[in-house]
DNA sequence: GGCCCACGGGG
DNA sequence: GGGTACGTGGGCC
């Protein structure tokens, strides 16, 4: 039967056994079942053989040849069921590798399966287990037939009120509405298991569900003794646990937190610094949702019932829209880098990379250097930062008619061009390529391993950029390219990850290294022909004709005439053109860590980034205060940014603002009690113990600064203890109106003393 | 300036 | 799968 790969695991309950997930070509779910034989490799060593065949836990053993650091070596391939545990045994004696992979990673590799590929099963099969089919393979063959057919994604959203949930949410692709709720906790948990086992989704799409809705539903359920059934085969809900996070899988079906991907990810190509349900839908949906706060959520359940169910129902459509938008980027990882989709969408840049290459060392015959241990990691981690992208500080000012040119994945192709790869560092040859300002060569005869494989995703990227021109299917075509981008870049961060099996600082240093020295020669080249460049960072440079003349034609004459001088594959690209633009220093003085910019266009779209006055230890009234002084600036209305910050000033001194503008929101990380030093958490806490209040780790309060003596920690009171009268206005001028706008205005070259009202003489 | 603690998403 | 994410900012002393 035809079979499309969606998701696998290993159980080792029987005997050990791969499971895999997925569709037919009809859309039925469907569960393979292969058996596996686990190993690991070792290097040979004298004697080594005989001492081998006392373990008993040993199967067999092979002896073969594998290539490692570039080199042919003799390895004895391990046949047992634990290698890990086995390779414990015999650590002391030889080197051992590859003895901590997942096994269902193992088994794909081996197989060369990669997941969405359609693969032709053959076998006994049965239906049930929560499965159209269950299949034993006897063979598995791959095959170009088959259509994927649309995998029904299914996004769900709770609402907890009081810590218990009252109300859930759940829309699919083919159409399904549900919004469901209930005082009676129980019942919401029993229709949100009926809702999976009718709905039967492949894909479960949420908002953060790793780290609450799926978190918080295992816990409730718990609470209520009721057995969730949300996956296929009947097993509970799984949480793979990492040191700082956790992810929620359902067995049999593909759980997409949306978050998690777009947080790792796609952090780089958004806009937003925050990466809120609500600021994400609206970069890449281009619509939101309403913001709501605690208190009022809470009232909408007492009195506003059906208003809070077309909230809790707009998050799910959200949600499944994000799905549909981003799931092809998240296949097309999967399909290129042969990792699991659920994998893939929790993957940072680094891991994302690794797996690349470990997957395309095993069809090379080579074996996957070992990680680090950790007294290395530490070493690693200690080593002097390594220094980055070369940054000209941005010229001061709103600057007018620019045009931003950035190199087209800079250190991908200086990765390739110069053949940086760790086991091409430094070696005997004929040809070299030498590092700029560093004693590092790498040799020019023969590709190396991580320099060809950036080549060809890049490669396979430039095929797909050529056909997007004509092709019907350009978004997705678009999304597929971006994702190949996505992993050429993960790469340099791979070199610089002290965890990771390719880690190499010379190779980052490298890369860095020649990076800066052809951004710091397209800004000589750019200054030599005529343009003022107003600030340039790692891969991008803004400039500006010093007459305003037709900037779109210089811009693409120069373009031509770089690019013809780049070496490889190296190529500066045209960004494009603003009529408006500034550029924010981190601080007054000093370094910029960070590209900080507001741009705005011919149409008048504004484009922000590393503006983070966003937090939620920022009030509203400072936030909205900030959007409104960039708008106003780039508009060229300086006098009004100025009146709309005085205006903002004097609301605040006048105690016409409501306690909600003001009210910062933060978390209890411990309990009353945990808190070593004196601050605004610890107090607080104390306050909501006083007031037989909960204040319990996790606990999310508001508080407001009060007017009077003592620290600020000291006046920190609950927001719905205070009133109008209360608060301590200066606090809130000097510490949050005032550096919010400053943030901005301070490119115009403003001192912070002069955005007071007597700063504004300027303008009369 | 050093230390402690918080921020992130969700409700 | 991960041997205290992680880079940064405010308040206190």
């Amino acid at each position: 039967m035809k079979f499309c790969l969606f998701d696998a695991d290993y159980s080792s309950s029987e005997k050990p056994n791969v499971r895999l997930f997925g569709t037919d070509d009809k859309g039925n779910s469907v569960m393979v079942l292969d058996s596996i034989e686990p190993y690991f490799y070792a290097f040979c060593k004298k004697g080594l053989k005989a001492e081998l065949e006392k373990i008993k836990e040993i199967k067999r053993t092979e002896l073969t040849k594998k290539i490692i650091n570039g080199r042919e070596k003799s390895f004895y391939k391990i046949y047992c069921e634990r290698p890990a545990e086995v390779r414990e045994m015999i650590k002391d004696r030889t080197e051992c590798f590859e003895y901590s992979l997942n096994l269902y990673k193992r088994y794909l590799i081996d197989k060369g399966i990669y997941p969405l590929e359609w693969l032709d099963i053959k076998g006994p099969s049965r239906k049930g287990e929560g499965f159209a089919t269950v299949i034993e393979a006897e063979r598995i063959k791959k095959t170009k037939n088959g259509i994927l057919g649309q995998p029904k994604i299914m996004a769900l959203d709770i609402e907890v009120i009081d810590g218990r949930i009252v109300m859930f949410s759940a829309a699919d692709n083919i159409g399904y509405r549900e919004v469901f709720s209930s005082e009676d906790e129980k019942a919401v948990l029993e229709k949100i298991s009926r809702t999976f086992l009718e709905r039967d989704p492949d894909i479960v799409a949420t908002y953060n569900g790793d780290l609450f809705d799926f978190d918080i539903l295992n816990q409730r359920s718990q609470a209520n003794k009721i057995k969730l059934m949300l996956s296929r085969d009947g097993s509970s809900l799984y949480f793979r646990k990492s040191m700082w996070t956790s992810s929620a899988k359902i067995k049999g079906r593909i759980h997409i937190d949306l978050f998690a991907f777009v947080s790792r990810l796609m952090f780089q190509q958004l806009q937003s610094e925050v990466f809120t349900l609500d600021e994400v839908s609206r970069e890449i949906l281009g619509r939101g949702k309403e913001s709501i706060s605690l208190e009022e959520l809470a009232n909408m359940w007492k009195n506003k019932r059906k208003l809070m169910e077309d909230y809790c129902m707009n998050d799910s459509l959200l949600t499944l829209d994000l799905c549909k938008n981003l799931l092809t980027q998240i296949f097309t990882l999967s399909r290129v880098s042969g990792q699991l989709p659920f994998d893939c969408s929790r993957m940072t840049f680094g891991a994302l990379s690794e797996w690349y290459l470990i997957r395309k060392a095993a069809e090379r015959n080579m074996i996957s250097p070992n990680p680090a241990h950790y007294a290395e990691i530490q070493r690693r981690r200690a080593k002097v930062p390594i220094k980055g992208g070369y940054v000209k500080e941005p010229m001061k000012g709103l600057h007018s008619n620019i045009g931003v040119f950035d190199f087209r994945s800079l250190y991908p192709s200086v990765i390739v061009t110069f053949n940086i790869s760790p086991e091409m560092l430094n070696i005997k040859c004929k040809k070299y390529n030498h590092v700029p300002g560093f004693r590092y060569k790498f040799c020019a005869d023969k590709k190396g391993f991580v320099s060809e494989m950036v080549e060809s995703i890049l490669e396979e990227r430039g095929k797909i950029r050529k056909k997007i021109k004509n092709a019907k299917n350009r978004k997705e075509l678009d999304e597929q390219q971006f994702s190949l981008k996505i992993l050429a870049n993960a790469t340099y961060g791979m070199f610089i990850n002290p965890k990771a099996r390719w880690y190499s600082y010379e190779c980052a240093e490298s890369s860095a290294a020649y990076g800066r020295h052809y951004i710091k020669q397209a800004i000589d080249e750019a200054e030599k022909y005529g343009f003022l460049v107003i600030y340039a960072d790692t891969d991008s440079l803004f400039v500006k004709l010093a007459d305003e003349k037709d900037i779109k034609k210089s811009a693409k004459d120069f373009l031509k005439k770089i690019n013809a001088s780049l070496p490889g594959i190296m190529e500066l690209d045209l960004q494009g053109f603003y009529i408006k633009g500034m550029f924010i220093p981190q601080k007054l003085e000093g370094y910029t860590a960070k590209k900080r910019y507001a741009l705005m266009d011919e149409k008048g779209i504004i484009t922000l980034r590393g503006l983070e006055a966003v937090r939620r230890d920022w009030c509203d009234l400072a936030k909205s205060l900030q959007r409104e002084v960039i708008r106003l600036v780039l508009e060229g209305k300086e006098k009004e940014a100025l009146e709309a910050v005085r205006t903002t000033v004097k609301k605040v001194k006048n105690r016409q603002v409501d306690i909600d503008e003001i009210a910062i929101s933060t978390q209890l990380s411990r309990s009353a009690g945990q808190y070593k030093t004196k601050n605004i958490h610890s107090v607080i806490a104390r306050k909501l113990n006083e007031e037989g209040k909960a204040a319990a780790e996790g606990t999310i309060f508001s508080y407001v600064i009060k007017k009077g003596a003592g620290s600020i920690s000291d006046r920190a009171e609950l927001a719905y203890k205070t009133g109008k009268d209360d608060y301590d206005a200066d606090y809130y001028i000097n510490n949050q109106i005032l550096p919010a706008a400053f943030r901005i205005l301070q490119t115009l070259g403003y001192k912070q003393q002069e955005l007071l009202a007597n700063g504004l003489k300027r303008f009369g």
